[in-house]
DNA sequence: TGTTCTTTTGTTATCGATAACAATCGTGCG
DNA sequence: CGCACGATTGTTATCGATAACAAAAGAACA
């Protein structure tokens, strides 16, 4: 019996004797049919290869089990761990995810969500608060749950799940100040690309202005990436008032800066300090582990999964959540003891 | 004049003072409307916000264009790199696609072909050619164009694009042996989680064979990682008869296990070689770059995205396409030049 | 000017399900 | 014994499009 033209509901209800709604209903596992009958026609649909039609589904009930998210890359393990987080609760509720990289353009992304609209999805997922301005007015006005991942906002398009970029960077800024770095440079990439490092980068410059000291930056017109790294260390270390301590735009900037000072003879950290931001799994591998800020990516995945899921069954609580992070202190900087926080 | 009840084809066909089959037509650049109607009803379909519903759509046409990819991981940057070179391919020929992480288990797989044909998916992509016994069956009389990556077979379910695994591993083996190592080890994760490697493993052993020479293995019971990489290499160094050249199921675990020598005191490539598979985007950054084999990843997506454009559109034409790799000689193992091949 | 062919446009059935409401069946209770 | 109510089952309309066929309008030609 192979399902050479596919049965479907109709010929399941011929087979069992009884109406097209029994059947759906049966399958469906809702209220309205006897345990008896239910037992009996999924056992002959199962029998049959009967597969349902989500598209008839979905367009009867004018809503599908899609949930899309869009991140910016998969290059970047964060994302994969954010969507690994995600998936497993959304799976367990019987969503389908569907994912889009948006490679950092607002545009792109506003097309794609123009494009998801078209499926009615049961929710939308973004990464940071920064789109396009024409989808916040469309999607203000949606009745969809939308939820905005990695960044915090006070106003969200509805609802919200991430960390304060700027405290995050504030907060590296004033560790790093403790430990006597007084020559501190950002390394990033074009200016705008990645708003959410753009937010650090300001809250470490707010920490060391307040000790009238300035942030140098340097920045790579490239994606993110190891590659990044190595030539805005590079970079940098040519600067007229060599930086006591580069702050890389995340781990993997930092893991190709690193390489970057060893070519260039430069002692980690005796003569320089190396700050990622992330806490990568690779960490826990090296020989010098980096100095970086550890992000709840996972969790995090799973915290907006589980708002989601509420949201999408009629649930509607809590609609912002800020995530804790931590200072991984690292061996890339100096340690407090060792700090003669050298006046310049 | 904002969509709060959506507006469907109807209201466009009766504001155009046409039928909703001109519309339809006319939205979706079919023949048979005339140029003047056409650009008459799109403008006003744009001003009235109107959005087509694919549900309804693919419902009507008994398909969607929806393309189905299951990769075992986004962990690791190959499947992202892979994925992303069909993405762009699919996007222009107005495809979307629709990514699961089957984490190396046929049964997930499985699992989720089951829940994607509910949606009628224009194509089918899964990464490498085992799967779970009741999928080929299903595939196999399915009309539906399915793809297998990144492995090649003698008979795929339908079209195939990848790599040699096994002509791989004989030609680092070959190459290895060139090198004058006599005491290969082979580290990867538990038998036949990832049956790429699995060959790739085989072709290096039947390699070494030839030579009288047998091939030790460390198995970590963990995820491909670098984590892995680490905890195998620790293991491996710790083997009576010590390796001289480690040979890891992918460049991740290379990477993990570099600082497991390290942390030995052995230096690479004087006391041990080290070997990878891949050639990751990181290998570039590195002061010692791996010796590795380098796959087409983008390319292949690329490859794989044509031909299912084109099968999509019912031309078709090569089925099976086998992709060239590259020994990357890297510096993590002995030149030829400096080699004195000790017999053991 | 009438006929035929080609374009353009419209009508109706259909895709495969679900929602809302209608009908039937049992059973408890006065 | 008969009525009413809850549990089960069925009927019809609908979701929003496309396919297939039918009709009308122009163009070409004798």
């Amino acid at each position: 019996m192979q399902d050479r033209k596919a049965v479907k509901i109709e010929d399941v209800a011929r087979a069992a004797g009884v109406s097209i709604m029994s059947v759906s209903r049966a399958l469906r596992g809702v209220d309205g049919v006897s345990e008896a009958t239910r037992a009996r026609i999924s056992g002959l649909a199962d029998q049959m290869g009967y597969v349902p039609s989500r598209l008839a589904g979905s367009l009867a009930q004018a809503t599908s089990n899609l949930v899309a998210i869009s991140v910016p890359t998969l290059f970047d393990a964060v994302f994969a761990e954010i969507i690994g987080g995600m998936r497993e609760t959304l799976l367990h509720a019987g969503l389908e995810t569907i994912i889009e990289t948006s490679d950092y353009n607002p545009d792109r992304e506003a097309a794609w969500i123009e494009r998801m609209i078209t499926w009615s999805p049961a929710a939308l997922v973004l990464s940071g608060i920064d789109h396009a301005p024409e989808v916040e007015e469309r999607l203000r006005g949606a009745d969809m749950p939308v939820m905005e991942l990695w960044d915090v906002t006070a106003r969200p398009i509805d609802m919200n799940v991430g960390i304060d970029h700027f405290a995050v960077g504030r907060e590296m800024g004033r560790h790093l100040l403790g430990l006597g770095y007084r020559r501190p440079a950002f390394i990033g990439i074009t200016q705008g690309r990645d708003p959410r490092a753009e937010r650090r980068m300001q809250g470490l410059a707010s920490a060391f202005e307040q000790a009238d000291i300035a942030l140098q930056q340097v920045r790579v017109d490239a994606a993110p990436s190891f590659e990044a790294g190595h030539e805005g260390a590079t970079r940098a270390l040519a600067l007229p008032d060599r930086p006591d301590v580069l702050c890389f735009l995340n781990d993997h900037l930092a893991f190709g800066g690193q390489t970057s000072c060893e070519a260039a003879g430069l002692a980690v950290p005796g003569d320089i300090g190396l700050v990622g931001f992330n806490g990568l799994n690779i960490n826990n591998v090296l020989r010098r582990r980096l100095t970086t800020t550890v992000t709840p990516r996972a969790l995090m995945g799973k915290t907006a999964a589980r708002m989601l899921v509420a949201a999408i069954r009629g649930v509607r609580a809590e609609k912002r959540v800020t995530m804790p992070v931590m200072i991984d202190a690292g061996a890339t900087t100096r340690s407090r003891l060792t700090s003669g926080a050298p006046g310049d």
